[in-house]
DNA sequence: TACCAAGTTGTAATGATTACAAACAAACTA
DNA sequence: TAGTTTGTTTGTAATCATTACAACTTGGTA
């Protein structure tokens, strides 16, 4: 439960927040900032972009999300999915598919001598639906 | 020899584009737009920054430079190695590193039914200079 | 219940990148 | 070699996502 997710992390419970984490997790479009805000707008006609951009912040560095970005898209895109998987971005539509493929450079821990913490990878080409 | 690069994929040789692309490609910085810029401004003193804007376009466009974009980092980085290769960040002095590994989804052209045409990813952690 | 640290809001700033229009130059043609 | 055309360069102004900041508000503990 959202709630719990927050307390886990020792983020203050607001509305604003359970919302916002909510919405990212729930849907699977991993939204940019601007997406949820308009979504907030909804259900809470005063929320400011600036809390937006707090909450994904404090999110991800608390771990309850991750953040994507892709060459030639100048915003970033936020991902409920936390544990480690890839992207697809569709060329044509835009759209974002989480790729659960296990690679095997996955748990390198050192490669050429440098210690290794994250690593980021996506595909991009022409996803399924658009080739139909 | 660069003006041949130029030639081969049909851009006017110019003074400009000559030493950017140079540039990119005898430092292994991966130097952002700004580095060029200011590497430029020391050899031509009256370039404009849209010059270099416009010129990294063509060279990405005609596959002579390739960009990268890290999560954290809002500067797209020019790269003048363009065959397959991965990149190394390192967290503490932002140097970038080419990685040669060879991964096993390179040559894959479908992931769960998605045609895949590009595949980017990199690294972060903390590079063997700064272990030291 | 009162308090305070933490969260929210709105506005203004930042900084990389792009749009645009005028001046200019590369390279082809006669 | 001069003229012409088309692509390139330049400078300024605009864009757009994101951040800084300061005032106001609220969650949760004592």
């Amino acid at each position: 439960m959202i709630t719990n997710k927050l307390k886990k992390v020792s983020l203050k419970s607001t509305f604003q927040r359970e919302n916002i984490l909510e919405y990212i997790i729930s849907r699977k479009e991993h939204p940019t900032a601007d997406m949820i805000y308009q979504y907030m707008l909804t259900i809470s006609p005063c929320i400011s972009k600036t809390t937006v951009y707090n909450t994904v912040k404090s999110l991800n560095k608390t771990n309850l999300i991750k953040s994507i970005k892709f060459l030639g898209k100048d915003e970033i895109r936020y991902d409920g999915t936390v544990d480690a998987h890839h992207h697809f971005l569709c060329e044509k539509c835009g759209r974002i598919y989480d790729i659960e493929i296990q690679c095997q450079h996955f748990k390198k821990e050192n490669i050429d001598g440098h210690k290794i913490n994250n690593v980021y990878a996506y595909f991009t080409g022409i996803c399924k639906e658009c080739k139909k």
